[in-house]
DNA sequence: CTTATTTTGTACCTACAGTTAAAGAACAGG
DNA sequence: CCTGTTCTTTAACTGTAGGTACAAAATAAG
């Protein structure tokens, strides 16, 4: 019973989760916020209970869309290191052409929190373990095919690939042009 | 003339170096540096003129000690194999060591800062170029001894390295233990 | 010793962050 | 259509960010 809400949650943690992944939690405000849900702040307040709690949510909104798309990437046909090098591109192409610059919010997030805020940075972790272990499943399904060999730690690659996203999504945020994200791209899958 | 300072200013940006890098440039307040520098507002205002100035002394020394340190590791004897796996372990054992697991400097004011402050993104930028062309001038010098295979692309590899080291560094925030970043530098290195 | 110059300490200031309070509005159930 | 509940709006409120102003203090030059 009760009044009921004049705004959409899921859709205003959706703008909240895009306010947070271009100014960061800290410049972030509760104006920023409000203006962006078209919300009021006591609304805000009401829904959500706190800043924090609210970029927790759209940390976690970050962390279920980021994995769709890349599971989605990851599992299209093909032969492995070419599904590998397609998402890679897509991954530094998309972050190039964003006009904000916003690189990868669980990247930003680490930086900007981990220290600071436990809840953030298990979520981080939690979101790197299932990457890593996304790409650790196709080189495996690689090695299966025998287009990587087989004799290879498909973990230690799997590490390897995870690290090479975060890197490159670092690098977006102050990198001029794709060339140096392109060389780090080939030299990798180059080792495969 | 004039009254002479009663701190050293060298010294003072090392403490807000310090103090930027264990919190941030927007979780830093005036009070943290009041507090860390000891010495009052008035100096620090009359001394760095605001915040953001003083940050960017603070970020060019961590560029210039950090710099300096790499190339130390990297201009020791030894094959250049284990050179590079020396000073990458050396990274990872600093950060994940330090009980504040600040990770890198340049590193969190990219993630942090590059999208809103140009000066600090390219200070960044330049210090990336510099660390890129010093892996690059290694693997070089592998190549002529034979070490490493001439027929590959040196900067390519330099970019990859360069990157690799940036993911390191950002996931020594969330890292719970030096296992992936172990897998990560074998890895890499059995690649060269 | 005076003067010009710079530093220091203290006080002050404006703006806003982040949140809470209070009072009314919109519903569902009985 | 009254009641209890939940939402909305507006208005506060505390604390601090980031910085400025000013007078007193410490020097070097002459």
């Amino acid at each position: 019973m009760g009044r009921p809400k004049q705004f959409d949650p899921q859709d205003a943690v959706e703008q909240a989760m895009q306010v947070f992944w271009r100014k960061g939690y800290g410049a972030t405000t509760p104006q920023d916020l409000v203006d962006a849900l078209g919300i009021g702040k006591g609304s805000l307040y009401n829904a959500f209970g706190s800043k924090h709690a609210l970029f927790e949510q759209a940390l976690r909104r970050y962390r279920d869309s980021q994995s769709l798309l890349l599971m989605e990437m990851l599992e299209e046909p093909g032969p492995v290191k070419e599904r590998l090098r397609k998402a890679l591109w897509f991954l530094v192409e998309t972050d190039l052409a964003d006009p904000d610059r916003r690189g990868c919010m669980a990247v930003n997030a680490a930086a900007e929190l981990a220290a600071t805020d436990e809840t953030a940075a298990g979520l981080v972790r939690r979101m790197l373990d299932r990457t890593e272990g996304a790409f650790r499943a196709l080189v495996e399904e690689g090695q299966r095919t025998g287009e990587i060999d087989a004799g290879r730690d498909a973990r230690a690659i799997g590490s390897l690939l995870l690290n090479t996203v975060v890197g490159l999504r670092l690098l977006a945020r102050v990198a001029e042009g794709p060339d140096r994200q392109s060389r780090v791209i080939n030299a990798v899958l180059d080792t495969l």
